[in-house]
DNA sequence: GAGCTCACG
DNA sequence: ACGTACGTGAGCTCA
């Protein structure tokens, strides 16, 4: 696009931006990396939008400049480098290199005047530039052939500057900028110039005397203070000059013309940002896939001409004729085991084409594009079908292991085609996740870069190379998992799940449309009447649903009280409105508005949109390693917070009905989990023996903590202390039960206190669990999951003590998660057994939803029950309730 | 895409 | 002096 123009970037100024601006990264090693990632996308991104055809990043070099041997106070403010910038100046050349990008340095100058003289050799040649830089001081250069871009906020926002828009800013051309700040001095480089002036001034003695030379010529003809200011500090005014003045004869190594850019070197490159752990970078930039998404990505892409390196390269045979089926086929058997990837049509989840590889070194294609996708190398109807038989009989062969990378997706797609992958034998995914739960993607590039060390192409294309990098990931990460005990949570807990969770998508919930179709009608009137009463009573009509309009109504139009803010404005959250209810009738309407809405948005109108055309019912996807406790997590839709805690919304319930007429809906949940999990990791005796005697555990909290007989304690102090028995679980302060009981923080204090006096065993414990994850670095759940708490290590206070409250907050989740899932394997493998035909379909954390034909509902409680509470051999009793009906609203005790 | 708000355990 | 309860997913507004 602009071959004809050169980018000459302020290397100094931008990677201070990028330090200041962006929050503190670092390598697991410990190098912090903001700056350089900071400066490198921002780069990507300047490419991206300008494609240049040169491009050139000047750094000041030596700390003199002969700007000191001027004025030796010169930037005496500034304050030195910060430590963590410093280090990083070395990498960021590293990585310029890499991008074959020139830098420009020289003894005894500064950055700018190199820009200086690149941009003015550059209009000699008649190249035009851009120069981005923090530095205002720049702005000199501007000219009909050169821009100056400077960072506004950030690093990432630039304002572009020519002769117009600075006289617009200063009122001065850009050839007067030197004269300029020769008058206003720069408070930032210490630069004195003339006492009293300011830029006002400056620009309006400019406009009358054209230069500083003029002006000082002139001075006698300035009245008053001016006039004395001006005739004092000649000199220093003059000395502001030249040392603001950039000097454009400064030496280069190279002219414009040799910045030439003609891409990376992207060997060197992935090199430089696989050591500085990049990863999204290097995705963006390496991976050859078509489908992408997000922006970043997208620039990065634009940014670089087309790589033809490849970073995984694979030798590979194609399956071509139902010949090399056949042979493949034999070959599989006679191996037992095989890794697994294909690529799926997303509208349909039609299978497109998969890779398999059967040892690191035997590595195949298969095309099974269905017809409607034809190609130049389609292979025809009924090679496909053949191609599809020898999936299943490989898929279905209980002497080959299968490995791959998702099974439960896997599964889905393969259910498609009715093959059922029974029991994968690896998933690396799930590897990933046992062995890092917290990290940030997961997709099969993701593992291989981290624990391969190699970018995947993707796409159709890189299949065979996804297939074999499968089949080697297994072997790695599974002595992996073995090196930190993870194997049997892995292969007895997680590995089966998978398996079963894929059944509970496939399977899903019936829900009754009629009903919820009736009940968006019903909402959206109830809706509409509230929205003209609230218009009425707020004196106009504004958007109910924007925050910011709602508290520009309630603060001022209505002048209520601020109670509290957010970092945007007002704050109107429910807590707010609750408090100003009193206040105003409009209160309470906005805050069923509210109620309303929500229902209506997220349930309803959600809900039916995502009911399947072809099941009728809803299928939703649980993702087994999202979160980073060991809980599942449920969206597309969300099943998991379907509302309960209000009547309103419970009501939504009565739509989630069984899949049949003789069928009901059963349900299981944990009693008290979390407790009784604190109970059994703490040891504390009066914790255990209250579940040991089946007591009501708040009662009893409240008993201890205020000190009265169990019978004495009143609804109050029941309710107070079920708030002090959740704030223990999340590792709570004062104020955080004060603001949830509404009490003042002394008397949250002194209940907290009492606790802690009581059950000395988990004041003990949760002493420990800090103490050990500080030691080792991460925390573990009753069956070893394990957590890395990076933040612990913080700086930052505030980060240290999220990472504390984590510390002992995730063995409590997290173990009740292991449970819950150890009792769905048994389940599972429990019902068939029991000849029952009810299936699981649903896992709320520490709740199970069955759809079963009525007449085995007893037997299903049986085997349920027995399952759950016998999950794990424990200190104190697991208990769950059951209960059934007809819909999840009308579940009653059996 | 970030921020706010709110549904669940 | 500051920030302040753990873990999720989703819809809406506005830049």
């Amino acid at each position: 696009m602009s071959k004809n123009t050169i980018i000459i970037i302020d290397g100094n100024s931008l990677a201070h931006r990028a330090f200041h601006a962006i929050p503190p990264l670092s390598t697991s090693r410990g190098l912090v990396t903001n700056a350089i990632y900071g400066f490198t996308n921002m780069l990507l991104k300047i490419i991206a939008g300008e494609s240049p055809g040169m491009i050139a990043v000047a750094f000041d070099k030596g700390k003199v400049t002969f700007r000191h041997d001027e004025y030796e106070d010169y930037k005496a403010h500034r304050s030195p480098t910060p430590e963590d910038l410093r280090p990083q100046f070395p990498v960021l050349k590293d990585v310029l290199r890499a991008m074959r990008i020139q830098i420009f340095e020289a003894d005894g100058f500064e950055a700018d005047d190199l820009i200086g003289a690149l941009s003015t050799r550059a209009e000699q040649a008649g190249i035009k530039s851009i120069i981005i830089t923090g530095d205002r001081d720049a702005l000199q250069l501007v000219s009909p052939l050169t821009r100056v871009r400077l960072t506004k906020k950030g690093i990432s926002e630039l304002d572009e500057y020519d002769a117009e828009k600075v006289r617009d800013r200063f009122g001065i051309t850009p050839e007067q900028y030197t004269d300029f700040r020769g008058l206003t001095g720069d408070t930032s480089d210490n630069i004195p110039g003339i006492p009293g002036i300011g830029e006002k001034t400056a620009a309006r003695l400019l406009n009358k005397y054209g230069s500083l030379e003029e002006v000082l010529a002139h001075a006698g003809e300035l009245k008053g203070r001016l006039g004395e200011q001006v005739q004092a500090h000649q000199n220093q005014a003059e000395m502001s000059k030249r040392l603001v003045t950039i000097d454009r004869n400064a030496p280069l190594e190279k002219d414009p013309g040799q910045c030439r850019w003609q891409g990376p070197d992207y060997q060197e490159l992935l090199e430089i940002l696989k050591e500085l752990e990049f990863n999204r970078l290097i995705k963006s930039i390496f991976r050859n896939d078509s489908r992408q998404k997000g922006p970043e990505v997208k620039t990065a892409r634009q940014a670089l001409p087309e790589s033809d390196m490849e970073t995984y390269p694979v030798t590979y045979r194609r399956l071509d004729t139902p010949a090399d089926l056949k042979k493949f086929l034999k070959a599989a058997r006679k191996s037992g085991k095989l890794s697994l990837a294909v690529e799926s049509d997303r509208s349909e989840g039609g299978i497109i084409a998969a890779g398999l590889a059967l040892g690191e070194d035997k590595v195949y294609y298969m095309n099974c594009a269905p017809l409607a996708r034809t190609g130049p190398h389609h292979p025809g109807e009924q090679y496909r079908e053949q191609a599809l038989e020898t999936l299943k009989l490989v898929c279905e062969d209980s002497g080959i292991k299968i490995y791959c990378h998702n099974a439960k997706k896997l599964i889905r797609c393969l259910d498609h085609y009715g093959i059922g992958l029974r029991r994968p034998a690896f998933d690396t995914m799930i590897a990933s996740y046992l062995l890092n739960p917290a990290a940030p993607n997961r997709e099969l590039i993701d593992v291989s870069l981290e624990h391969l060390g190699v970018v995947l192409p993707g796409g159709e294309d890189g299949l065979p190379a996804r297939a074999r990098c499968i089949f080697q990931l297994t072997g790695m990460l599974n002595e992996k998992l073995k090196l930190f005990e993870l194997d049997p949570l892995y292969y007895d807990v997680e590995l089966p799940l998978t398996q079963i969770l894929a059944g509970m998508e496939i399977e899903g919930i019936a829900v009754d449309k009629d009903q919820l179709e009736a009940m968006s009608k019903e909402l959206g009137q109830l809706l509409n009447d509230l929205e003209g009463e609230i218009y009425r009573l707020a004196g106009r009509e504004f958007n109910i649903n924007s925050p910011k309009q709602l508290g520009g109504v309630l603060f001022e139009d209505l002048k209520l009280p601020v109670i509290k803010k957010t970092k945007t404005g007002y704050s109107t959250d429910a807590e707010v409105l609750d408090e100003l209810a009193a206040s105003h009738d409009i209160v309470a309407k906005i805050l069923e508005y509210r109620q309303l809405m929500k229902l209506k948005s997220t349930y309803t109108d959600s809900l039916a949109a995502l009911i399947d055309h072809e099941t009728g019912r809803l299928h939703t996807t649980l993702h087994q390693t999202v979160t980073a406790t060991g809980r599942l997590s449920s969206s597309e839709p969300n099943l998991q917070n379907i509302p309960i805690r209000l009547e309103a919304g419970r009501l939504i319930r009565k739509v989630f009905i069984p899949s049949r007429t003789d069928n009901l809906l059963l349900t299981a949940d944990y009693s008290q989990i979390e407790l009784r999990v604190l109970a059994h990791i703490s040891g504390d005796p009066v914790l255990i023996d209250s579940f040991k005697k089946g007591e009501d555990i708040h009662t009893r909290t409240a008993a201890e903590v205020f000190g009265v007989k169990p019978e004495e304690v009143t609804r109050e102090m029941r309710n107070k202390a079920k708030a002090v028995n959740f704030g223990i679980i999340y590792g709570q302060s004062d104020f955080g039960l004060a603001k949830s009981i509404k009490v003042g923080r002394r008397e949250a204090r002194s209940y907290i206190d009492s606790y802690f006096a009581r059950y000395a065993g988990v004041k003990t414990y949760i002493d420990r669990v800090i103490r050990e994850a500080r030691e080792k670095g991460y925390v573990t759940t009753l069956l070893n999951r394990r957590r890395y708490l990076p933040d612990l290590f913080s700086p930052n206070r505030t980060l240290r003590s999220f990472g504390e409250r984590t510390a002992m907050n995730t063995p409590i989740q997290g173990s009740a998660a292991d449970i819950i899932k150890l009792a769905m394997v048994n389940i599972s493998r429990e019902l068939p057994a029991h000849g029952l035909k009810a299936k699981m379909i649903l896992q709320v954390h520490d709740e199970l939803i069955f759809d079963s034909p009525a007449e085995e509902i007893d037997r299903l409680y049986e085997v349920v029950k027995h399952c759950m509470e016998n999950a794990l051999k424990m200190d104190v009793p697991l208990v769950v309730d059951i209960k059934a009906g007809p819909s999840w609203y009308d579940v009653k005790n059996i």
